[in-house]
DNA sequence: GTTGGTGGTAATCGAATGATTACAAATGGC
DNA sequence: GCCATTTGTAATCATTCGATTACCACCAAC
C-alpha cells in the first residue's frame, strides 16, 4: 500500500532547493538562535522533510555556517554597491556621503528578514569551538573592507559597527513592537531610524 | 544502604544559595545563550544538584528571567554610580566626563563575567513571547536612565548605547582571542578599548 | 527526643531533537 | 524502454533536557 501523498511531479534542482532551504534557515536561525532553531523548524519553513535538510548540509551547524557565509558575504556585496555609489556621486565621497549610502543599502538589508540577525546570533556564539572563529573572521571581513576598500579611520569604523550593532540589537528586540505605546521608544526610534522608520515599521507585520 | 556520599554537614541559607545559582546561571546562559544553556549545566556550575536550580525558580524560563532582573539591576546601579562620581568632579559635567566615568564602571562590570552577554543574549529574544517584552522593557530603564538621570540627549544616549552594543558584541566574539594574530583586531580593540585593554586581555585567561 | 520545617539529592519520565537508514519516485542519457 | 543518478520521504533511533516524584538529612523549638 503507498502510504505517502501521491507525489504532484514537480522537483527541485537541488541548487535551487538549496537556496530556499538557506533562506529558510536564515528566518529561523534569525528568530530563534542557534540553539533555539531546530533543523525540523527550518524544514518546516521550507516546506522539505527534516532528514533532507540535514543531508543536505551534514549537520545542523555545518548549515549555521552555511548560512553564516551567505550572510557575510550579501552583506558585503551590500556595503561595496554602497561604497560605488557614494564614488558615483562624487570622486572623493565625505564620511557622511559614504555613511548615507550604506545606511542605505544596510536598511535594504533588513528585507531578507534573519540575515542581519543570523549575524549577530552568531556574534554570541564566540565561545563555540567551531562556529566561534568563522564568527570572528566575519567581524575582521567587515572591519578590513572599512578600512582597506571604504578608506575609513579606525575612529571611524568604529562608530560605523557600534551604530551596525545598534540597529541589530533593537530588531533582536523587535523594539518596534512597543513604537506606539512607549514614548520613550518612539523616541529612541525616531532617533535611531531618522528616515528609514517607515520602512522599518511595515517589517514588523510581515509574516514570522 | 545508603546511595549517597555521605553529608560534609554544611548547609547554606537558600537566600545565599540563591546568589550563588543566580551567579552560576548568569555565567552559563552568556556563554551559552538562553536555549544553549541547560538548567543541569547552571547546577553543575554552582555545585548543586538539577533538579534543585528547577525547583529554586520554577523553570528554565523564570531563572533567566531572575538573571535578566540583577543584570539589569546592577547595571543601572553601575551606572548610578558613574552619575554621582562625575557630578563629584564637577557640579554640571561635561558629555565626556560622564562618558568616562560610565565607561570605566561598565568596564567593572565585565568583572561579573556573563552580566552583559546575558543582557546581550536577551536582547536577541525579542521574539520570545515572555522574554522578549521583559528584555524591552530593560533596555526602556537604560535609555530613560541616560534621559531622564543622566540628563543625555537624544543623541547622546544613541551614542552611548551604540558603543556599549560594540564592546558586548566584541565580548561576545571572544574578539580578543585574535589580539595577537591579527592585526586588524589589535587595532581594532585598540581603538574601542583605548585604556582598559590591559583588563580587557586580563579577562580573556580566566577559567571557561 | 521528637517533630516539623528547611535544604537538599537520586531516580526517573516524557517530549523534543539531530541524525541515520531504508526506500520510493522522478529525471535524463543512451 | 531501460537503467543509473538525483531528489526526495517515512520511520525510527539514541540522546538530551526540563521537569516531577519521592525521599533523605540537618536543625531549631518545645
Amino acid at each position: 500500500m503507498t502510504t505517502t501523498a501521491p507525489d504532484t511531479g514537480t522537483r527541485m534542482r537541488s541548487e535551487d532547493r538549496r537556496v530556499l532551504v538557506l533562506e529558510a534557515a536564515t528566518r529561523v536561525f534569525g528568530e530563534r538562535g542557534y540553539h533555539g532553531a531546530t533543523t525540523d523548524a527550518v524544514a518546516k519553513a521550507a516546506g522539505v522533510s527534516q532528514p533532507y535538510v540535514v543531508r543536505m548540509f551534514g549537520s545542523k551547524e555545518a548549515m549555521f555556517l552555511a548560512v553564516l557565509e551567505r550572510a557575510v558575504s550579501r552583506m558585503m556585496a551590500s556595503f561595496r554597491a554602497a561604497l560605488e555609489e557614494s564614488t558615483a556621486e562624487s570622486e572623493t565621497p565625505d564620511a557622511e556621503t559614504l555613511h548615507r549610502c550604506i545606511a542605505h543599502n544596510y536598511v535594504e538589508l533588513l528585507s531578507d528578514r534573519g540575515l542581519l540577525l543570523s549575524l549577530m546570533q552568531a556574534f554570541m556564539l564566540g565561545a563555540d569551538p567551531v562556529i566561534g572563529p568563522e564568527a570572528r573572521a566575519c567581524m575582521r571581513r567587515v572591519y578590513e573592507f572599512l578600512r582597506d576598500d571604504a578608506g575609513m579611520s579606525p575612529a571611524e569604523a568604529h562608530g560605523f559597527l557600534s551604530t551596525g550593532m545598534m540597529l541589530n540589537t533593537l530588531v533582536g528586540l523587535r523594539m518596534a513592537d512597543d513604537y506606539e505605546k512607549e514614548p520613550a521608544v518612539r523616541e529612541l526610534l525616531d532617533e535611531v531610524f531618522p528616515t528609514k522608520l517607515p520602512f522599518l515599521l511595515s517589517l514588523r507585520d510581515r509574516q514570522s
